[in-house]
DNA sequence: AGCCTTTTACTGGTTAACCAATTATTGAAT
DNA sequence: ATTCAATAATTGGTTAACCAGTAAAAGGCT
């Protein structure tokens, strides 16, 4: 198995270089939103690469809505003008792939909101499936066993509970990246197992009283090793 | 690859129901960690879909961390574990469109805090960048043209002085969602550009002044009107 | 048997041909 | 000149054939 999941690709980079080609093409051709960018046949003839590669890039540029594909008709310009379009290319052609740090800010950020949320909007169903994944986390524990993945669920479904489906996601997207870093730095190893059990119960006992500022709180101090950890590296 | 922030189409739920099958496969042979999947061509008859098909579900479950494809080589089980990957499955499955009230939400939260970040972070360069942003907003405004695009790069530029990627990223995938609501639902009506200007160049001020709890605040004012529009709909 | 080379089959990725739907063009009828 | 039906060209999506690299199997050698 490949540790490093997330390696940089030959593919990535031709892929950046046919975005770049296409926002020059976008400036050049003064294109406007609603505009219809050349058949993907002919970027791939104009570009030089298969069509293959110029679908890929447009379906990126498509997940950013800033393109929009529709069948049998074309490719468009999406509706958010020139100069908004050229700044968030710019921006992705920068984005490069995530450190440890970043994420975990980004996950204390999140849930802390995430937990004070679910203490505001948690229905009696969210309640159960909380407690059922912290009913896991502590046998898993109890028996001596490895629970980081119990220990993630509980998390995923204090997420879930609160009703925001965007965090959620975002939940979702960073969970593998802190999971293979957890493994790789070994962050595990510096928590109490036994500890996690009562700051999790303490989280999910404050979000069972609807008391979004304890839940805030104790989300607060279970992150308060990791928070350190991570400004240490 | 797409994500579910925007329209949901036929193949989507092609894809979904594709998912849903590789993860009953997983669990139905005990597949563990590192474990390999069968060939794309065998799960396309065994589904009875398009190879194509099986491709674009195992690139989602790529993008999630679950599965590691390695060319002439197969298609493996991530390193997180059977009971992580069934409860993330399960949350991918159920992700649906976001709503505005959630995009908001989350973009509230993330800029309150990467105005935080830049005001702690910003290079030189970074403060160039954003007086570059908010002079061209001002510029459109005075003019009494149309800044959406102007207004929307100046918080990309803060996002981008943060420092921390993950967020960076987050930002770019709510911004198309953003623009697109606003315009529905005509919430730049409801703001005066006028006083869009002085609350960015009171973000901007703190942010150069290395105030991170000014910088929080001033971005907070700046939202009120959002804020309130947003829980009242 | 054990080891090494050679061969074979299989893998994900790539390319090219094909499809159905849309759009542009044509041209006759009015 | 205008309208509208018929046709041709073009589009993104789909399918099938192909490629290069890997991994397993086979077979000869010691």
């Amino acid at each position: 198995m490949k540790l490093d999941i997330h390696t940089i690709t030959e593919s990535d980079i031709i892929q950046k270089e046919i975005i770049s080609k296409i926002r020059d093409l976008i400036n050049h051709k003064n294109l406007e939103p609603g505009d219809k960018l050349p058949s993907e046949r002919q970027l791939s003839e104009r570009f030089d690469v298969s069509r293959s590669n110029v679908r890929e890039a447009i379906q990126k540029l498509e997940f950013y809505g800033l393109l929009n594909s529709i069948p049998q008709s074309g490719t468009f310009v999406a509706n958010i003008g020139v100069i908004a379009l050229n700044g968030m290319i710019e921006d992705i052609l920068r984005l490069d792939e995530p450190d440890f740090k970043s994420l975990v800010e980004t996950r204390i950020l999140l849930e802390l909101k995430t937990a004070r949320l679910a203490a505001l909007r948690r229905t009696p169903e969210d309640l159960v499936q909380m407690q059922e994944a912290l009913d896991a986390y502590t046998n898993k524990v109890h028996n001596g066993e490895n629970a980081v993945q119990e220990d993630l669920l509980f998390h995923l479904a204090i997420a879930k509970a609160a009703g925001n489906s965007t965090m959620n996601t975002f939940m979702l997207i960073i969970t593998p990246g802190i999971i293979t870093n957890f493994e790789k730095y070994h962050v595990c190893d510096k928590n109490q197992p036994v500890i996690g059990i009562k700051e999790h119960e303490a989280i999910l006992e404050a979000i069972k009283n609807k008391d979004p500022e304890a839940a805030k709180q104790k989300m607060k101090d279970h992150f308060k090793i990791l928070y350190q950890y991570c400004y240490s590296i």
